[in-house]
DNA sequence: TCATAATAGTTAAGCGTTTAACTATTCATT
DNA sequence: AATGAATAGTTAAACGCTTAACTATTATGA
């Protein structure tokens, strides 16, 4: 492979003159760039990232890290997403991902990750997070690599999903279709924030509304099943719920089918609706009406935040609106 | 951030000598080994791998490159678990993952491909590739960068899923289950190897059991809304199938989806069986009977194959038997 | 006893960049 | 005409590690 020396030789100049045409210092006539430029074509150089990395401390590549909590992560449509967001615009950018999902044991990173963010190598951290107790980002942040989160781990840098919003923008849809006796399947809120802001915005629109009604909660799990056994527990104890939310889709799924299964029609007799717009909303029986966090662009943003930062800039945190997506599994009453 | 300089002062002997005890070269005492571990726990010292990756060529970091052919492939859930079995063993290793999915530009990969590969810092690269017309592994093995397949492009190394058998163990268990007027929903096999297999092992099993029915085909784009389509056309035509295949998961749940709209009880008067076992194939109603391809294994695989070439032996292609999951969709008769 | 092998450690070059510090030339200004 | 600024380019050190080549000591065997 090409080095910046035999780039030198072939268009007679010094190996300075070569890297400073290359990141395009001023100071230099046009027919030594063309020079330069010539040979770097003809030769087909590329720079060699190790050296650049060892000289500037320049590497080009960003870490992703998502903490290996639930067993396989990489099912998760929503981290995905936000992957492939973060990818397109580290792409576009020219800069490159190295993925890494620590595990946790004993409270503490494994070695591995510490390995990684002291190798050199990184130079930022994109950390997708809502949950930790112990904070990657922080961890990174302490050795000077800056970081982002994503998520709702409170850092200097972060973008998250505006949950309080999403919650808003179901109950609002949910009173707007004409229902008034809502059952809520959660999960416990105090290990994860985001949840605790739907629920907030969920009951603060609930609230305003002024009705009889106290909404009844059943915390399950996120999983399919335990939303299953949630939907049982509240249509038995509240037998004249017109509407079910559920807070992420995955128990909604298993809502519907179990709601189903005890030979309700569901929209008809009683509505679901979940949170999330994961792909398979929208091929349940009914299709789900839920709320889109838009993945994507939370992770976009969370790459346009970190190139900023590497830039010397001090952007602001930032905030994405989730939207509502109106399927069939909520009825229309009256 | 520490250097082996640090730790070479602190225990009192050379810069050599510290990088060969951890490297683990013979000939050092153990008194001077301890003096070294001892100063690497004191300082808290990390390789910086960038200097490591000039100097010797390791980098510990391998590269995972999936062609961005279809929107959005991060929504695939077969490529998302294969990664996550990569994952998994480089981790173990302490391996790193550099995640890029080059974009194809007039049949030539874009130029971030090409620095990424060229940038000496990756030590191999694992591709998942099935289809592309430009086979990015080759153009890093020409660049002499090992090079493992996971997918159907031949090279020298790869790990492929037994498509073949996967297509035998479908139409025997079909067979087995009493059907016999069979349909398919294929989709061009000329663009995909995998799919030529798959049809190729369903084939030769019916074959086999001489029947005198001909299996009729359509062909479909991988799609649910185009499995919808086909298994229309399919029923119209012929009347009296009494089981359709889809070659993948999709076009199977969409199949399903319109045999219900068109009054059909799924199972009962018609089943339906898929490929891939992706996680909506458990969620459908009814369940789908399909053909897992063990995706995490096939992950796990590749990168064990990565690694062995990396220490220097010569493994063999290694091909992993994809497993029958019996669900609901596919009926007993008689 | 001497040559050889095994053990234990050091020296210093080299990996391919970047960049501070320097030299040299040309231009504009007083 | 002299000065300083702008332009154009070079030299050489530094980044932190690995490793070939070397020195020195101790053990082994004929």
């Amino acid at each position: 492979m090409p080095t910046l020396q035999d780039v030198a030789k072939r268009a007679g100049v010094s190996t300075a003159t070569v890297s400073k045409v290359l990141s395009n210092t001023p100071y230099f006539s046009d027919a030594t760039r063309d020079k330069v430029m010539e040979a770097v074509e003809a030769l087909g150089y590329r720079p060699n990232l190790a050296a650049r990395a060892l000289s500037s401390g320049k590497t080009n590549i960003i870490a992703v890290v998502f903490p290996y909590i639930y067993d396989t992560i990489f099912k998760d449509p929503l981290v995905m997403r936000m992957l492939e967001g973060i990818e397109a615009v580290c792409t576009e950018q020219n800069y490159n991902i190295l993925l890494s999902t620590p595990r946790l044991k004993a409270n503490e990173p494994d070695d591995h990750y510490l390995r990684m963010i002291q190798s050199g190598y990184i130079e930022g951290l994109i950390a997708i997070d809502n949950v930790q107790p112990v904070s990657f980002a922080q961890l990174a942040e302490k050795r000077s690599i800056p970081t982002v989160v994503l998520g709702h781990h409170h850092g200097n840098y972060s973008v998250q999903s505006d949950n309080f919003l999403g919650g808003q923008l179901l109950m609002e849809h949910v009173l707007a279709s004409g229902h008034q006796e809502i059952g809520l399947i959660s999960v416990k809120p105090e290990l994860n924030m985001a949840i605790e802001k739907r629920v907030g915005g969920i009951l603060s629109v609930y609230e305003k509304a002024n009705l009889a009604y106290e909404i009844p909660i059943v915390e399950s799990d996120f999983s399919s099943d335990g939303g299953a056994e949630a939907a049982q527990e509240l249509i038995t104890k509240h037998p004249n719920l017109t509407t079910i939310i559920a807070l992420n889709d995955r128990m909604a799924i298993g809502a519907i089918s179990k709601l189903k299964q005890l030979g309700k029609q569901v929209a008809q007799d009683i509505s679901v609706v979940g949170y999330d717009d994961i792909p398979m909303a929208s091929a349940t029986q009914p299709a789900l009406t839920t709320i889109n966090q838009k993945p994507v662009e939370l992770g976009r943003a969370a790459a346009e935040l970190m190139l900023k930062r590497l830039n010397g800039e001090k952007p602001a945190n930032v905030v994405i609106k989730p939207s509502l997506v109106q399927r069939e599994s909520l009825a229309i009453r009256r």
